[in-house]
DNA sequence: CGGGTCGCATTTTTT
DNA sequence: ATGCGACCCG
């Protein structure tokens, strides 16, 4: 059977059925003859239960039998110069308490030397002058935070001087929970902490006046931003005959690439994204229209938020002083994950007092690609001379097995701090490695042993899958709901970024800044008869009518009346007398017909909306509404509060994410999927040495969540668009062999 | 000018 | 499958 044969019917599938019609489809596809190994697999057909991959080729495992990168001669150099650096670092490591205690010795309540461990112990009591704590994986990174913190309240530095700075909003909320819990009589609740990005908005919107700028500036996502770039296009008539013009999506990428690199567009295309090299000219016009555009709106975008902060702390020296003087003790964490602006901010902010501490781990360094530059913290010995470094080594998450496994895969790293994990805990085996005949087969195996871990007592969410790409999951979630386990996802789509939301939060926009056109140019295409050419024009009308919402001179048009409700529950939301959920209220009713004709499943996108409504009673202020939703895009508390994947059994469900999204967490047993080379390292990946390396440093953050057991496998062969792969990840053939065990087909397992 | 339909390319990771 | 752009008709 042909599977055209099914199209028709494809909706009625069921999710296996429509699983197997995609391997059939990939099947009969044309595969190079260079990569497609014709004895492994007895032509491609499956012929009954036997095994299509040779069994011992796991046993033979030679990382001298994979291509290497190219290494340019100017990386030598580079990779000389930061090993220096790293190296030297072992000159500063403290080792002696004493010297450095400079408070005077008084009761604490905390018994700071009993509760941490002495390294642990340093890091929470170097408070004067900069101080680098380089923290391994699962070494108690957060507690040391929160330590210091203490630490620094008992010896009566007040709430407000603190700044501690993190990537995420969770992280940040964990560290004063923890905090409050260890410390219940000072008000922790003071201390100024959040994401880079909080900050800026914080600080940018409350001196506004000082430093020149309008307090009411709109933050903007990266839909938004790709919307604006659409807009330029369109405008500027580009790309529009020629098919191999990039995306808007690729368009925002490169731009903000170069922004958070500090290069140009020109470098950063010449460097990274030379396929999009023919139109140079091009993307840079829109890159600088887009800039212009955003100044004239007064809008702001996340890099803007950065730079216009880093800007401002420099050339504006009473505002650096007043912050420098505001934040006498700066603390930041996951200071590898980094760009050069957020760099900037960091020094500028703690340039008065130079009390800061940064902490991270360089190997587990993995958001190079949105910017992040983990020689930021190889560097920190070079910008801060006399900084003291602390070594946070113990390791209290993972057992001795699995954390051998972890080091070696850090003693192939090419550039790192030199360290080595250690833990109490000896027992359980190596991590496990194996290979099936396809995916279905590895899922099979997984879940297995998800089933018997519950038979074992371990709860379901002490379990996670991770994986590379987020695509790489549909096989396990298959075999999850066939076998009725309950399972989250992680990452993935993120709700905010679904069109009826965009929506809903634009009319909120409008309520609040009406001169704000992409909002305007979203909602006004959502009236019927109003197209691109249409909006831009009621756009400008109601830029010049002083942005009162009225569309006075438009009423006599076919679209008239819609206008005119579109205004009147405009106004109803920009009432101060309305709370927020009241004017979700008004909305909802406004938008449901909308949804309605739109979209098939309105029903279901309306139960998102009923999620915004209950989370409105949280605020008095549009305003604040808006700014936490384009700052702290939630996505996993939303799945949560939908998760329509969970059934209603008591049990706590495993966890699938990608392994970005499970950084600085850990599990029971996790399982590692499709460790085949070319989709881990991916294929893309291979080019540069830098780019290696990251993927290396993925790895290593994928095996440290991990407490007790640790499962790596791969099928035999992955087919993707344009490639075929068959071989076990690189990554796996370079760790010495005694440092996993092999699992053989039909192998039980206890 | 708006809106529907068709065909093409597309998947890395995301605060 | 999906989203985006090109193309065409009213």
């Amino acid at each position: 059977m042909k599977p055209e044969d099914n199209k028709p019917d494809i909706d009625n599938l069921s999710v296996d059925e429509k699983i197997s019609l995609f391997l059939k489809k990939f099947a009969n596809k044309n595969t190079s003859p260079n990569t497609y190994n014709e004895q492994e697999f007895g032509g491609g057909h499956r012929s009954g239960g036997g095994d299509f991959y040779d069994s011992n080729e796991l046993d033979r495992l030679n990382i001298r039998e994979y291509s290497g990168v190219r290494i340019e001669p100017e990386m030598y150099e580079r990779l000389e110069r930061l090993n220096k650096i790293a190296k030297s670092i072992e000159k500063k490591v403290v080792t002696k308490p004493e010297q450095l205690a400079l408070f005077p010795k008084r009761d604490y309540k905390i018994n700071y030397i009993a509760e941490l461990n002495e390294a642990q112990y340093l890091a929470v009591t170097t408070v004067q002058g900069p101080l680098l704590v380089i923290a391994g994986a699962g070494s108690g990174k957060t507690r040391t935070i929160v330590y210091r913190v203490s630490y620094l309240l008992e010896n009566g530095i007040s709430p407000e001087q603190i700044l501690l700075l993190t990537f995420t909003r969770k992280a940040a909320q964990e560290m004063v929970t923890r905090t409050k819990q260890l410390l219940k009589t000072y008000d922790v609740d003071r201390i100024m902490r959040g994401t880079y990005h909080a900050f800026a908005s914080y600080l940018l919107r409350r001196h506004a006046n000082m430093i020149g700028i309008a307090a009411n500036f709109t933050i903007i996502d990266p839909i938004d931003s790709e919307d604006i770039i659409d807009l330029i296009r369109n405008e500027f008539k580009l790309g529009s005959k020629d098919k191999a013009f990039p995306r808007k999506s690729r368009i925002f990428e490169i731009i903000s690439k170069s922004r958070n690199c500090s290069q140009s567009v020109r470098t950063t295309i010449m460097n990274e994204f030379s396929g999009v090299m023919d139109f140079m000219n091009d993307i840079e016009l829109i890159a600088k229209t887009y800039q212009q555009y955003k100044q004239t709106n007064q809008i702001l975008d996340y890099d803007d938020l950065m730079e216009t902060l880093r800007d401002k702390l420099r050339d504006h020296e009473q505002f650096r002083r007043l912050v420098q003087q505001s934040y006498q003790y700066v603390m930041v964490d996951e200071f590898q994950d980094t760009n050069l602006v957020q760099k900037d901010i960091v020094d500028l902010v703690a340039g008065g007092s130079k009390n800061i501490m940064v902490v991270g781990d360089d190997s587990q360094s993995i958001y190079a690609f949105r910017g992040a530059n983990f020689e930021n913290i190889l560097t920190f010995p070079e910008t801060y001379p006399t900084c003291k470094v602390v070594k946070l080594e113990h390791n209290y998450r993972s057992n001795q097995p699995i954390l051998a496994f972890v080091n070696d895969i850090i003693r192939n790293a090419k550039i790192a701090y030199p360290k080595q994990l250690y833990s109490n805990n000896p027992k359980h085996h190596k991590p496990l490695i194996a290979k099936f005949n396809d995916q279905q087969e590895e899922a099979a195996f997984i879940v297995s042993r998800i089933i018997a871990l519950r038979e074992k007592n371990i709860p379901l969410n002490q379990i996670a899958v991770l994986y590379r790409s987020s695509y790489h999951s549909n096989f396990i979630q298959t075999e999850l709901l066939k076998r009725g386990i309950p399972y989250v996802m992680v990452g993935g789509i993120k709700f905010i970024e679904r069109s009826h939301i965009k929506d809903l939060i634009a009319y909120l926009r409008i309520s609040v800044n009406p001169l704000d056109a992409i909002a305007w140019n979203r909602i006004l295409k959502l009236v019927p008869g109003i197209g691109q050419t249409t909006a831009s024009k009621i756009i400008d009308y109601v830029h010049n009518n002083h942005s009162n919402i009225q569309f006075g001179s438009y009423e006599n048009k076919k679209f008239g009346k819609d206008l005119e409700t579109l205004g009147d529950m405009l106004n109803n939301l920009g009432r101060n007398d309305l709370n927020l959920p009241t004017k979700i209220d008004v909305l909802r009713d406004y938008y449901r017909p909308i949804l309605k004709s739109r979209e098939p499943d309105w029903e279901l996108r309306l139960q998102d909306i009923e999620v915004i409504h209950q989370l409105a009673y949280k605020y008095q202020e549009v305003q604040d509404f808006l700014t936490d939703f384009a700052l702290d895009p939630p996505s996993n508390k939303y799945q949560d509060a939908v998760k329509p994947l969970i059934d209603e059994s008591e049990d706590q469900p495993v966890t699938l994410s990608t392994i970005h999204s499970a950084k600085g967490l850990e599990w029971y047993c996790v399982f590692l999927p499709h460790l085949l080379d070319g989709l881990f390292p991916s294929s893309r990946s291979l080019k540069s040495l830098d780019q290696l390396e990251e993927e290396r440093r993925l790895f290593y953050v994928a095996c440290s969540r991990a407490e007790e057991e640790l499962y790596l496998t791969m099928p035999a062969y992955y087919s993707a668009w344009d490639n075929y792969f068959t071989q076990p990840s690189r990554f796996i053939a370079e760790i010495q062999k005694d440092k996993y065990t092999i699992w053989r087909p039909g192998q039980e397992l206890e």
